[in-house]
DNA sequence: AATAAAATAGGAATAATTCTCAATTTAGTA
DNA sequence: TACTAAATTGAGAATTATTCCTATTTTATT
C-alpha cells in the first residue's frame, strides 16, 4: 500500500481521518490550512472527488445543501440533526444490521444507506 | 381540510401528487407550466419549502447537487441509482420495517429514512 | 540534468437555490 | 360593492457550493 500521494491529497486525507464529525469541504479546507497555509479551495475538491472514485472516502450526506464527508468507508448508519446539521455515527442492533443485509440481498441492492433524523443532545435541551 | 391554496401552489402540489417519480424542482416547474404558462421558478422553489413546511410534501434525497421531492410523507424507503439519478420507492420486508422501528423507538429518533443504492433497471442491462 | 506527466493556486464560470421588491391577487370587513 | 390589509407572485438579481480553466509548479522518469 504505498501510498504514492501528492502532500495535498495527503493532507486532505489525514484530516478527513482524524476527526469523528462528518466534515464539508469548506471545513477540511480549514484544517487543511493549518497543516498548508497556502492549500486552496479548489484543490481540497479536487482532491475529495479522487479520494472518493478511489474509494477511500466516502460522500455521506448532503446536508443544506452542502456536502459532508467520511473516511470511515465500510457502511454503517448515521443521524443527522435537523436542527444544527450535525452528522454523527449510530450504531446499530445486530437484529436490524442482519435485517438490512438480508433485505438488500434479497433486492440485489449493492448498499444500504441508513439515515435517522432526530434532535442532537445540543439541540435537544 | 379547507385547501386554501393560491393556484400556484395548488399547482405544484397536484404535479407532485400525480407522479410517482420523485421529480426535482425544475422538473415540477416545467409540468407546472403547462397547468400555468407564466408561473416561475421562483414561485415553485418557494412553494415547495413551504409545503414541506406544512408537512404536505418531503424532500426525499439530493441527487448530484439536486433536491428531489415525494408527495407521499408516510415514511417508505428509496433507491437511489448512482448511473442516472433515477429514485424509485422501495417496498421493503415486515421484517425490516419492525426491526427499524424498533431501532428507532431504542434510540429515541425521531424518523429514519432508508435508502439504496443500485443501479435501476435501465441502467443495469 | 532533461523531459514528460501530474498536481496546484487562483480565480473565473456554473448551476441550484434563495432573495428582493414592485405589482398583483386574495381575503376580510364594513 | 368598495376599501384595506395581508399574502402571493414574476422577474430577475444575488448567493453559494462546486466545478472548471490555465499558467505555473511539483513530481516522476529517464
Amino acid at each position: 500500500m504505498a501510498t504514492n500521494y501528492s502532500s495535498r491529497r495527503q493532507a486532505v486525507l489525514q484530516v478527513l481521518q482524524s476527526t469523528k464529525s462528518h466534515p464539508s469541504a469548506e471545513s477540511i479546507f480549514e484544517q487543511c490550512r493549518l497543516l498548508i497555509p497556502n492549500i486552496s479551495l479548489g484543490t481540497v475538491y479536487r482532491n475529495l472527488a479522487l479520494l472518493e472514485e478511489r474509494g477511500e472516502i466516502i460522500k455521506v450526506a448532503n446536508v443544506a445543501g452542502v456536502d459532508r464527508y467520511d473516511a470511515t468507508t465500510e457502511p454503517h448508519a448515521h443521524n443527522i440533526c435537523p436542527c444544527c446539521g450535525r452528522v454523527d455515527d449510530v450504531e446499530v442492533s445486530d437484529n436490524l444490521r442482519q435485517a438490512l443485509l438480508q433485505e438488500a440481498k434479497e433486492q440485489g441492492y449493492q448498499s444500504i444507506q441508513l439515515t435517522f433524523y432526530a434532535k442532537c443532545k445540543e439541540c435537544e435541551e
